[in-house]
Order: C-alpha cells, then sequence, then structure tokens
DNA sequence: GGTTTTACGTCAGCCATGTTGACCAATATA
DNA sequence: TATATTGGTCAACATGGCTGACGTAAAACC
C-alpha cells in the first residue's frame, strides 16, 4: 500500500511540512511575545504599546507617519496608544527642523530602559534558540522568514536598513 | 577605534543580529496571516475563528478541552467563536462515546472547504519560502522556532503528535 | 447511593486594539 | 494665494481577549 502511490505519499509529507511550519510559526510567535506581554500588563500597556516602543527605540526621531508604515495600522490606534505613551513619559516629541508639521518621536530615560527591559528579555529567548540551533540554522531561519514577507515590507526594512547607517 | 573594542563591537553585533531576528518575526508572522485575514474577513470572521477551525481539521473529534489548550484562551472565548462557527455551518459536536460530558468538535463540509482553502494559502507562502531558501535553511528555521517554544509547548505537541499517530 | 469533581455552557460586564469617517490646524510647496 | 501634506481629534463600532458567577449533566469516587 505504501508503495503504490509513491506520488500520494510525497504529497501527504509536503503537505504534513508546510502544516508543521504553520503550526511553528503560530506557537512560536505566541510564546516569544508571551512574555514581554505579561511585563506590559504590570504596566497596563499592551502590545501595541510595545511595538510603538520598539520601533521608535529602534528609530529615534522617526516621525508619526513612517512609524505609520512599518506597523501598518490607522493614524487613530497609532495616536491613542502614542498619547499614552507620552502621558506616561516614555515618549517625547518634538518638531522637524526642516518640516514643523513633523513630531519626531524619541524614547525617554523610562522609556529607553523600559524598552531595554523588554527587548533583552526577548534577545535572551531569542540567543538560546540560535545557540541551540547552531549558526547553520540562524541562517537558515532568517532567509525562511524573509521569504515569508511581503515584497513591500522587504523594501522596507531595505530603506530603514539604509536610514540607520547614514 | 574600530579595533580598540572588539568585544564591544561582538556585542554590538549580537544585539544587531537579536533585533533583526525579532523584526523578522514580528513582520513575518504579519505578513504571513495578513493575506488569509482578508478571507476571513469576508465571511465576518477574525483569527480566533481561523485558530479554531485549523485545529478542529488538524484533530477531528477534538474535544473542547483540549482545544482549549491548545489555543491557550478562556473558554468563554472560545465559546463565542465556537458558538458562532456551529451557527454558521462550519463546525458540528457530538457526544463523547465514552465520556458522554464531552462534545467532540468536527468540521462540516464547508468547514473542511474552508478550512483548505485558508491553509493551502499560507501552505504557498511557505511553500515558496522554503524553495527559495532550500532544505538546509528550512531545518534551520524548524529547529530555531523549536527553540523560541516554552517547554510546555514543546510537550504539547509532542502529545498532539501523538495522538495523531494512533 | 450520595457526594464531589469534571466538562461544558452561558450571562454580564470590562478592556485593548483594531476599524471608518469627518473635521481641524499648521505648515510646506507649487 | 491655493493646494497638498502632516498630524491630531472626536464619535462610533467590531473583535477578541479577560473575570466572575452560576447552571447542568455526567462521571468518578467513597
Amino acid at each position: 500500500m505504501a508503495d503504490v502511490k509513491p506520488i500520494g505519499k510525497a504529497l501527504f509529507l509536503r503537505e504534513e511540512e508546510l502544516r508543521r511550519g504553520i503550526e511553528l510559526m503560530f506557537f512560536a510567535y505566541r510564546d516569544f511575545t508571551g512574555e514581554a506581554d505579561s511585563i506590559l500588563a504590570e504596566q497596563n500597556m499592551g502590545r501595541a504599546h510595545h511595538r510603538a516602543i520598539y520601533f521608535i527605540g529602534r528609530n529615534p526621531g522617526i516621525t508619526v507617519s513612517d512609524l505609520l508604515t512599518i506597523l501598518c495600522i490607522t493614524k487613530q490606534s497609532l495616536s491613542r496608544v502614542l498619547s499614552g505613551l507620552m502621558q506616561d513619559g516614555y515618549v517625547t516629541q518634538k518638531p522637524g527642523a526642516t518640516d514643523r508639521r513633523q513630531r519626531l518621536l524619541y524614547l525617554t530615560g523610562t522609556g529607553i530602559a523600559f524598552e531595554s527591559r523588554l527587548t533583552s528579555l526577548q534577545g535572551r529567548r531569542f540567543a538560546a534558540a540560535y545557540r541551540e540551533a547552531g549558526v547553520d540554522a540562524v541562517d537558515g531561519f532568517q532567509r525562511v522568514l524573509r521569504g515569508l514577507l511581503d515584497s513591500d515590507t522587504i523594501d522596507q526594512i531595505a530603506q530603514q536598513d539604509q536610514t540607520r547607517d547614514i
């Protein structure tokens, strides 16, 4: 029976492997974010706050519209989160030097400390996974993840890298 | 200057690599789920429905409590989603043969077709990423993702695999 | 056989985070 | 000066998490 339909068997294995990838993505993302989520909850924040803090910390002086482009949410959703973060003293803004309509976003000292706490937590998880899996695995991991991206996202990441390297 | 603090430099590269992982996870997960999200939206469903449909399809006859264990959400959250799915004819339940308190969950024909549509969409994305990245990369990808999991999740996945192989 | 535990459902209400649409102010630019 | 852009804000809504309380049927146990 097993030898009669080698093609069917191959397809079955293929689907099984694809499902394994889908499921691993789900579980890994959940566990990866879960740890940070509980720290955020202590400060009455959610993932939306985390994302804003992370990308402001990563791109100090980023404009609101650039942050919107990265996060792919509406202005209103971001605005709500940002007002909270500014009120609680994690983020400050200052008008753009050339274009004074822009409000460039920065983390405060508190914000920097908090970002660092969250990122090192997630970083430790990654470091452990990388260490277990080995260097070659890390390369493969990143290659596959990049392959999962929309082409828009790829462009966007490339652009961000350029901006940082100036 | 670059040669004076090789350790600092190494740490910088390390942090940069960890951040790259964190960001790739965020973008890849978003893009990976985004495509399915828009199909789900057409049927007035969200990701919660997708997860339920997926895991019921993957484990036909699963009990509500086992599904809760997989999803890690509250009974009430799942209940809301399941009632909707049963009302709309994607899912049916039947009492357990040995334990009649249990309500074993199954996809209907409609449910199977819908699950298949969503999974093949996500599967195609994975297949493309796997193809681009190569076989070794896929192995590395899966090893790193498994390294990101909580130990509870690892046990849980192992147990699911056993159940399916019976 | 009676008690306790388990599996599941349901009602009410809260919160975070996403959405749309409309509208306003300041400023840059053609 | 007219128009476009950047950003904020208000109202209203949906989804999907959560808690707590309570009910019911069936299984398990003493």
